[in-house]
DNA sequence: CCAAAAGTGTTCGCTCTACACCCATGG
DNA sequence: CCATGGGTGTAGAGCGAACACTTTTGG
């Protein structure tokens, strides 16, 4: 890297957007925001914002999510950054793009009419190339729940394998075995068993686990 | 995201920076720039340049190994977004790194003295955050060499079983059985016998292969 | 006692791993 | 004929996939 004189070159906008998932009704959905302004005034857009002087990448994404949908505590890791050009004022772009996981308990009780969560089996299009943000998240999604029990992030602190293995269907958009998911999940060693237990419905009650408190991020 | 006046907000710099890899004798290493101006002024560091008005980021960094290096025809993926702060008139930077493989002989022909292969088990301190960047870039490779078949890219057009086996072993740090390499690797169906053969010194010619020309990048 | 969801083991096939010898060539 | 690196098959272990019944509870 050759140091010149930084004016020479272009000091553009650089914002940070996040692709939040989360699972309802045994649907992934994505969050979006409402737009009020222009360009793009009345769309849905992921949440986002431009970055402040002095703010790291990870607390960026982490502040906008709070000041624009109340959410604190969430999984978020860096996913790409992509370069935009529009015409006006706002000129050259850059969106460093994150990728979230919540319970989707997290928001229910703040949801606003201006935040939604999209199905991501009907999509509107999105402000911006918000759109090929989200495309992009729901492949390393997709990648990452293969490999990573990254998926539990989109549970309560209390789940059970029920649950957990809903949430994994959800996302791969197809039936597991129940013996064989649970077995796989257990041998992680990544789960505490409470001794707690759920009662719903007219069935026998349910175990609740959660995540080894010392785990590693996934 | 809300637009306001983009003013109100840090407009910093933005550099894309390329942490490129390579296989010589069988050891992985790691393409290096001597600097010539202050901030860290005859320190190594990694390819890079402020970016453009107007260009894009994979085009940035393809620019700038082939104006710092010579090199084209990189395989080149973004690998993550850093940010950083240096006092002085430079202030916030930041740096959008991306994780390049070359084949050895690429280079080689214009190799100057303010260009160096570091041997990634002896690197010295680099610039800026370059030595993060090169740590982080290699724990991808590490991890990609696993489930696809890209340190192919590392070798020259044609190039024998052999030589794949060795830049693996050089990548994973430990032998592999010759049998079960050859067999996985061809069962990948990514490669063409060419039907030629290389003859070198006194043994069997080895048959040459190549990547077929329809893959898809790794 | 019936409906509903929770919980539990075994078998089979495939994939991965370990392992040793012959082949083609140049000197 | 000897040294050098190229090329080949098979047997055993471990892992993942398929598969059905019993348990606990509420109504």
């Amino acid at each position: 890297m050759s140091i010149v004189a930084a004016k020479e070159y272009s000091h553009p906008a650089l914002t940070v957007d996040t692709a939040l998932f989360s699972v309802r009704d045994n649907e992934l959905v994505a969050l979006t925001v409402r737009r009020r302004r222009e360009p793009f005034a009345a769309w849905w857009a992921l949440p986002g914002d431009y970055i402040r002087t002095e703010e790291a990448l990870d607390e960026c994404s982490a502040r906008v999510l709070s000041e624009q949908t109340g959410i604190e505590q969430v999984y978020l890791e860096q996913l790409y950054t992509f370069a935009s050009h529009y015409p006006g004022r706002w000129g050259r772009v850059f969106n460093i793009a994150y990728f979230g996981l919540v319970p989707f308990t997290a928001l229910h009780p703040r949801l606003r009419a201006d935040l939604f969560w999209q199905p991501l089996s009907h999509l509107p299009p999105l402000a911006f190339n918000h759109g090929k943000i989200l495309t992009k998240a729901r492949h390393r999604l997709a990648a990452k729940i293969e490999y990573t029990p990254i998926a539990l992030e989109l549970l309560p602190e209390f789940f059970t394998l029920a649950e957990a293995q809903a949430v994994h269907e959800a996302i791969r958009g197809q039936a597991l075995d129940k013996r064989n998911f649970r077995r796989r999940l257990l041998a992680l060693d990544c789960l505490d068993a409470t001794g707690e237990q759920l009662q719903r419905g007219a069935s026998r009650p349910a175990r609740l686990y959660r995540l080894k408190p010392d785990r590693k991020t996934p």
